[in-house]
Parts: structure tokens; sequence; C-alpha cells
DNA sequence: CGCTCCAAGTGGAGCGCTCCACTACCATAG
DNA sequence: CTATGGTAGTGGAGCGCTCCACTTGGAGCG
């Protein structure tokens, strides 16, 4: 913790310090086997008396791993990516990794290739990659979530929206259900909920029924959907949501229209976030298993990593269907 | 974008492409004047003829600026960063920084000695960190928000929290509100705006009452809250929440229990965050100006990066009530 | 007792850049 | 015609590590 002189302090200064050479520094510093006691303890005293902290910038270049993996988003907003975050560190965490998180803000250069050049030794994307940029990607990288684009190699780990979105649909069925109206947005999930939204209700007999079109989940948006929907269609007897953040939306919206959820309207959605939980919207909703994924997807990147030439794997996560008091069978009338 | 050989191409590589030496590849990559204009088109030719980017490891060692800055946060679900980091990111794109983002998680080893040690430029502080880490920041930093403890020598740039809850405060006490509670968290924020409500109240001749004792901020922390004040004190008539997803949860409880809000609680809450907007709450809360804090922030880092030893400042921005239909006057009875 | 073998430790080369001192050349001024 | 200066370009040193080939000193064994 000595400030000594100006100048930081390097593996030749704690070498010195310790009486050792410069090399048994870097071995402790790796924690090699091969260093005596003795002397180990010495080269720790002096690394902490002299405050030394190695330099990455020189450790890589000399070719040692950088130990550290990104995870690509689309926007901090969507809290998606914190589950993920969380499995991923489940399985990294122990082997040293940092795991960081990018995302991909639209600025002057592109965020992803600057923190590939930085040297990551994987990605996570997390994100849905204009198909260009997605070929550019040279590191390892595993897509977590079902995505329009997808890096050469790299393995897939999603969440079965069909298989979440077919159940949920049964469930409303069951309950009664028979108009019913989707509010989606674009994008590989999205995209996916919607077809399988559609698939279903055309199995029923039904006419599928979906409002929105940009990329945008946001809770207003679901405002906007749900208030669109029921204009158009004030017979509908249940709404499903894109997302969990885009049905807070459209329970605002049926509150404002003096209607009550379940009981003139039930309301589902999709990921059981927070908001999902019974302290705040008690909403119906399909747990994609998020933290799951992330100890999938980690487990695929750093087997990549250990093994560049493994062929390109899908691993497909079975949702669960989460039923809470928002949904329940529509009024008679 | 030829692969040639499985190396990766290096600056000479690209020099002995285009016929020049290693040195001027380097004047063009950092964009010196002093390069004609045949030869740099030569340079940017070989550049991307070899897909060839610079090692930024070795541009680190030989004394490159890293041109990276960080936000440092607590967690990801507090999206009180989001706005925040736009603005940083207004200042400081146009110089070519990236800005990432960093969260404290916890664990096995400090995510931010990583980060410092990675050779980060600067560091916004948007997170409560414990003292003895903050005294270990050995680059330039700016705190946003207030903070419990502080780098040294770190600017603060800070909305003023006391003006804020006062302002919001007297609104409520010009509908007629007398008996009102408060939901609050740990933290220097927080700490805050609970003094101010508090300070508010006794200047009304009103007892002050407060829930809340740790320093998670979610939901579900507004929805046990508000149940836990309006069971002791049914009489009251209005709630204020330390930042607007609280009071979500504590909307989400007046409802279950049959309140109607405004028109039987008056509920408040602070940030301006997109659930306060009339699209989805409709709240009234106070807005941080995160955004404008950001710039101010980014400019702060910025002029200290480059005149490391100007003496801290602390900038207070004034924030701006926002008055929406969840308040209203009380009830007479 | 001489041999091998392994554990512990050393020094040198080199990773791919940036920076600096320097040269070559041309234009302009005295 | 020489001094002056600026612009364009070069080569070498060195940033702080890791890796590798190597040395040294004992322990184990026939």
């Amino acid at each position: 913790m000595v400030s000594d002189s100006s100048r930081r302090p390097t593996i030749y200064d704690v070498a010195e310090h310790a009486g050792v050479s410069k090399s048994l520094v870097s071995l402790v510093l790796r924690g090699s086997p091969n260093v005596s006691a003795k002397r180990r303890a010495a080269v720790e005293a002096a690394i902490d008396e002299l405050g030394y902290t190695p330099s990455t910038a020189a450790a890589r270049l000399a070719g040692a791993r950088s130990q550290r993996l990104e995870v690509v988003i689309d926007d901090y907003r969507n809290l998606w990516f914190v589950d993920l975050l969380e499995g991923i560190r489940q399985v990294t965490d122990e082997l040293g990794y940092h795991v960081g998180v990018v995302d991909m803000h639209t600025g002057a250069h592109s965020a992803l290739n600057d923190v590939i050049a930085s040297g990551v030794e994987g990605v996570v994307v997390a994100a849905e990659l204009p198909e260009a940029l997605a070929e550019q990607v040279s590191v390892q990288a595993v897509v977590a979530g079902n995505r329009a684009s997808r890096p050469p190699g790299a393995d897939l780990v999603a969440n079965d929206d069909d298989a979440g979105m077919t159940a949920l649909m049964d469930h409303l069925f069951e309950l009664g259900h028979r108009r019913i109206g989707h509010i989606t947005a674009t994008g590989g999930s999205a995209g996916r909920r919607r077809a399988a939204f559609e698939a279903a209700m055309r199995r029923a007999g039904l006419t599928p029924l979906s409002v929105g079109v940009d990329a945008e989940t946001g809770a207003d948006k679901g405002f906007v959907g749900a208030n669109e929907l029921l204009d158009a269609h004030p017979e509908l007897t249940a709404i499903v949501a894109e997302n969990d953040t885009m049905a807070l939306g459209a329970f605002m919206a049926a509150r404002q229209r003096g209607l009550s959820v379940p009981g003139d309207l039930s309301l589902a959605g999709y990921d059981d976030s927070p908001l999902a939980g019974p302290k705040v919207m008690d909403l119906t909703t399909v747990d994609g298993r998020g933290t799951e994924l992330g100890r999938q997807a980690g487990l695929a990147l750093l087997d990549r990593i250990a093994n560049p030439d493994r062929p390109a794997e899908t691993i497909l996560l079975p949702p669960e269907l989460v039923v809470r008091s928002s949904t329940a069978p529509p009024r008679l009338d």
C-alpha cells in the first residue's frame, strides 16, 4: 500500500523486493504449484507492500487469456437479461471469469466490435443483431433466446417459445375464453410467440387478433396496444401480451377503461418478471426460466472456448406456465 | 476481409501490404494530419483487405489511452442509470469514448477492481460503494447521485433530493393532505429524501411516518410497505414512495385493498421513470433529470481526465415536480 | 556411489503497438 | 545561394508481461 515513486510498480519491482526473479513472480500470480511456500509468501508480501496490480494489457499481449466474457443486449430497459446474467455467472464465477454487459446502443461505432477487439474470450448474444454484424463476430459465441440472426458457428440456447405460448393458450381455452387478443412486437422471440398464438387460435377454429408492429416492448406500448384492441373489439375477454412489461401497460389501460382484471378481462404476460409477482400484478405468465437458460448458455460458451471446433448445438428449454390471479373464466353474458 | 494465414494480421503486415513503414500505419490509425492522401488511401485499402483490427492490448502497453469509461451501478434492475448513461454518452460519444456499465455484483472478487485494473480512464459512480472500496478507486471518478461514500477527490453531481421532496410535500399539503405515509429504503438518496420528508412533516406540525429498512427498492417492497402503513394507519390519505418502482407496489396494494387512486388514496413517487408515464401509472413524481445529470457528470469526468488536479466540485441540479393524476385532494369525511 | 529424475527457479525472447529522435525533401525568406 | 522551417515519412527502443528452454540441487534407486 506504499506509493513510493510516481510510477506504478511492475513485476520487476516486486521481484526485486522479494529477492526472486520476475518469472517466479509470474508463477505466483498465476498460481503455479511449483513454488515453495516460503517464496510464495515473500512474493505475496512484496505485492501488497508495493500495492502491485498486474497490467492486464501486458499480460494479454504476452499471451495470457483475458478471462472476460460479455453478454450482448439490446437495451438495459428490457430486464430479461438480468436472470440470464445471474445464471451465466453461476457457472463462470468460480472459474474466475469476469462477465460484463454491453448494450447495442446506436452510437458512432458499434460497441460490439469494440468489445470483441478488446479481447473477450466469448460472448453471449442476447440481442437482435443485424445480420451483417452477426457475421463479423469473431470470438466464441452462443445465442441466448430466439433471434433472427446468429453468428456463424454459435450455439443456440433458448426457451421454447412455441411450447410456452401454446400452454398459455390452452390455459385460456380451458377457462372458456374464445375472444382473445394479442399484443406483440418484432424480433425473434416475439415472432415465435406470435406465430404460436395464431396457430393456437386457428387450431381452436378462431380468428387470431394481434396488434403491435415495432421492436419496442415498453409498458406504454402495451397500453396503446390494449386500447387499440379494445376499441376495435370490445367483446374481447382476454389479452395476451408479448411480455410482462407490456402486460403492465395493458393492465393500466383496462383500469382506465373501468374494466376489472380478471372480472371483465383476463390478462397474461410472458417471462415471469418481478412485475408479474404476487406482490405486484399477480399476473398469469410463462416462466422462461432465464436463470437456467443462463446456466446452459454459460456452460455452452465455456465448452466452446475449451473446444472451439465443436459443431453448433441447439438447446431448447421447456418453459413453465405460471397461473396467477389475472386470469379467470370469462364473464357470462 | 481475407483470412490468409492462421495468425491475426499485425501492423507490420499492413505496412508491408501497403508498402509503407509500420509507423506510418500507426499514424493513419490515429488520424494524424501529417499523412499524404495517397499513402493514407493505400494503408486503408491494406487494412480492410487484410481485415486488420489493431490490438488494443499492445496499444495500451505502448502508452495509448484506453478511451474507455465505466458507469458503476448497484443493480441492473434499478433503471435509474439508463437516463444517466444516455446523458453521459451525449457528451462522450463524439470524443470516441466507449462507455460501459459494471454492476457491483457480489462475486468472488470485486468487479470494480477488475475494471479499474483493466485500464479505464475514469468511472462514474452511480452506486453505493463500501467505504473501503471507495478509497481504493485509483482512476478519475465522479459520483452521480447522493451517496454515502465517495472516492477521494471525486466530483459530485446529483439532483437536489431535498428540494425535490420538499416540492412534492408542498404539493400534497396544498391539496389538503395531512396524514401522509412514506415508504423508504437505505442509501444516500433514500436517506436524504426521507430526511426531507420528515422535516417537511415537522414543519407542518405533523408526525412523520416512514416504513422500510433495507436497501431493496423493488415493487414488491413497495407493496409490503404500503400494506404495513395502511394496516397500522388506515386513516392515511396519501403515500409517498422512495421511487416510482416502489410506488407501483403501493399502487397494487391499494388496488388489492379496494382503495381507488387518487379517490381514496393519493400516491406519489420519485424519478419520473417510464412507469410513471401517462400511459402507465400516470403518477405524480419528481423528475430527477437523469439525462441532464448524466451530461454534467460526463463533462465533469472529461474535465477531470484532462485536468486531474482540479479540486473536487459539487453540482446540485434542481429537480422538477411532475404532477399527474395519482394525487388529488383527500376525500372529506 | 553414480545415475536418473523431478521439483524449484532463472533468463531471454518476443507479443504488437506508440513514441521519439531523426532524415529527406521542398518551399520560402534573407 | 544558403539558412530556416515545416511537412512527410522512417527505424529503434521499450511498454510489462508470459512462455519456453534451460540450470540447479536433492531425493530415489540399482
